[in-house]
DNA sequence: TTCAATACATTGCTAGCCTATGTATAGACC
DNA sequence: GGTCTATACATAGGCTAGCAATGTATTGAA
């Protein structure tokens, strides 16, 4: 997977994850790798630096804890704020995939989308391929 | 659009628009904004790297012309190793687009993701292809 | 005691998209 | 002629973010 295909969407899946329930780091990443049918293997390098800058930006609230098993985890809440942005940014993938399937000349869904264009995409698949 | 989406895809767009007919740098800007129902508006800052890196790559070839309307053009037409390189993007790409919406989740009736359950996914993922 | 898994974090590298800027021509309009 | 817009190619510099590499530390199993 080239990773230059998840920039951008980081965010967003961390979002994503933290939405059910408050969650930690290292959990996420599992969570994404169970979750993308092993596409993804977000990287510490990226996960990190990522909650740090969301929660900077008020996406994200956390408190560190200790878990049963005596480990120390810091957990990650998501914000109101954050929730409002994890929508939008939900809206752009949406724009963003309907674009590039467009181009590519191929059908495109996704979950929650519900706003296929009626007749658009005309003129791509007939030479697509 | 958040620029940063578009990162990695650049060049499969390229490719793939060139696909049918050699075509050059401005019409491949138009094509791709037309074909992604507006959604991208490839920048030239953006649009002229790519086409020489993928030339300097291989997967493109170039010659100068002019237009019956006077205008030089530089026309591009893909290889046969970009043809490759395209099947393998396209098929990247089907992978992270399957990824990230496995982990944005199945399709909620209703849009929005309040009513987001844990143990979903089996049905969203299906049709992505 | 050794190793793997869990858990968080930072540094430095790199790639690539964009803004801004530059050049130049064709055609329309006044 | 002069001006404006669309067409057409190109590069420099900035910024961002994902990653590899590395570091620390704990738990539990072999």
């Amino acid at each position: 997977m080239d990773p230059k295909l998840l920039s951008g969407t980081v965010d967003m899946l961390i979002l994503q994850v933290t939405l059910p329930e408050p969650t930690y780091g290292y959990r996420i990443t599992q969570d994404v790798l169970k979750r993308s049918e092993g596409h993804f293997q977000l990287k510490e390098g990226s996960l990190y630096p990522a909650l740090h800058r969301l929660e900077r930006e008020g996406l994200l609230q956390s408190n560190w804890d200790t878990a049963e098993s005596g480990r120390r985890r810091k957990y990650y809440r998501i914000t109101a704020k954050g929730k409002k942005a994890l929508e939008k940014r939900r809206a752009e993938w949406q724009d963003f995939s309907i674009g590039v399937n467009g181009v590519l000349g191929a059908p495109s869904h996704g979950p929650g989308l519900t706003k296929q264009r009626k007749g658009f995409r005309r003129s791509a698949e007939k030479d697509a391929l």
